[in-house]
DNA sequence: GCAGCGGGTCATATTTCTGTAACATGTTTG
DNA sequence: CAAACATGTTACAGAAATATGACCCGCTGC
């Protein structure tokens, strides 16, 4: 796993930026909203590895919105971990039973907060939260790092088999060649966009001969998409 | 979202240009209106994103208006941010009881002039927020890209698809010719108006096997709607 | 240093849109 | 009813987006 994207929901831009600072150092990246209407549009789009959750939030406090995303399927998965006040025990009790995976009290000691992170990742084994993603018979094992079409091993390089995985992991869903390169090949990485279509290209003729190569779908102006359906 | 289109609502011209300037530098569309009565047009037709509202203007008051404006359905979702001049901060209070989403004072750096209007934009979070848009049958999955009527995929063009989309987001609702080049191709675009028919007539088409080419309407001398109802 | 592999870019082929013009069909108006 | 308009349809060539194949460069292990 290169580099987890962690999200911070935080209204006060010091302590913000104090963990983005803390983050960044350990390896992770940052994201960061203020609110919970930028948290939403940012988990829309970014789909972090984990979520750093304040507990006081303006407007929507931060339990509900805890509780909130347990219950939707495009965030169920992504652990969070409670930010609070060190004021009742309590709090502790709550904030678990809202969803959150673990809490850490503030003021925290960087080191503290990354090592959590770190237990709750490795716990939630994140990316491939299921060792072997599946699609009509297309099989790619998280754990052994192999293809499968019908039984038979396909062969991928390396950027091939992370493109795939990608795709297979958020079925169903439009993503452009920004996008992907940006998840795909990580940010902060500059590569033309063309590029991606060489690499669906090879990721294509690897799916032909088993005939699965129509499940890599180009949307024409907006990017591709992985789905069994037509 | 492709440029977000803002209205400017203040009297005082230079402060206007300057404002508008700003806004087109940052890469938002700028409207302009001069006073309440041509502001409320442009809203009309127009439905801009955000509106930028002087706190004097001749004639009625932009608290007023904004308050007006937060009461009526049709506008009650456009965030509104106040301009005010530096006087006293219990104006602060007044606009944003008023329902103003955010307030700045003049003189005002155009950055963070942009910087409020992003984060209020952000927090409407607006076209994206049903993934799916339905009406009789008819499916549009904006994340997945993809329209589907009665469980049957429909194929569209990018143009067709944009349309769709837009006219579904504003149901029952005629947009001009003209309206709709803005809205769907983009402003700054220069294209025959006619150019609309022939897409509407491609969208139709693309309906037609399914029965749903009824939903997009003509209204003669003024432009087309989507509505379920006949 | 060299062969081999991966991966990025370019140039070129293909496919798919798009805007317009031209003509057809309706509608309204005087 | 005919002229004046408004919208519907179709065909098509130019443009745009994507697919594909070739090339090249840097790195690894000999």
């Amino acid at each position: 796993m290169s580099s987890p994207r962690v999200l911070i929901v935080e209204d006060e831009q010091p302590i913000r930026d104090m963990a983005v600072f803390a983050l960044e150092q350990a390896g992770f990246t940052a994201l960061q909203a203020g609110d919970a209407s930028s948290a939403q549009s940012i988990i829309a789009d970014q789909s972090p590895d984990l979520i750093l959750l304040d507990w006081m939030l303006p407007g929507v406090s931060g339990l509900e919105l805890a509780r909130r995303w347990k219950k939707e399927d495009l965030t169920r998965d992504i652990p969070i971990i409670m930010l609070t006040a060190r004021v009742e025990e309590d709090d502790k009790v709550l904030g678990l039973e809202s969803g959150a995976d673990d809490y850490v009290t503030k003021p925290f000691s960087p080191r503290e907060l990354v090592a959590r992170m770190k237990a709750v990742l490795r716990r939630a084994a994140p990316d491939g939260s299921d060792a072997t993603l599946r699609a009509n018979g297309l099989e790619l094992d998280t754990v052994g790092h192999r293809v499968t079409a019908a039984h038979r091993q396909v062969e991928l390089g390396p950027t091939e088999y992370r493109l795939l995985k990608f795709l297979m992991a958020h079925p169903d869903r439009v993503y452009s060649r920004g996008q992907l390169l940006d998840r795909v090949w990580g940010s902060n990485v500059y590569v033309e966009e063309r590029t991606v279509d060489v690499h669906i290209r090879r990721l294509r003729k690897a799916l032909e001969p088993s005939m699965h190569a129509n499940l890599i779908q180009t949307v024409r102006g907006a990017g591709y998409r992985f789905s069994t359906r037509l």
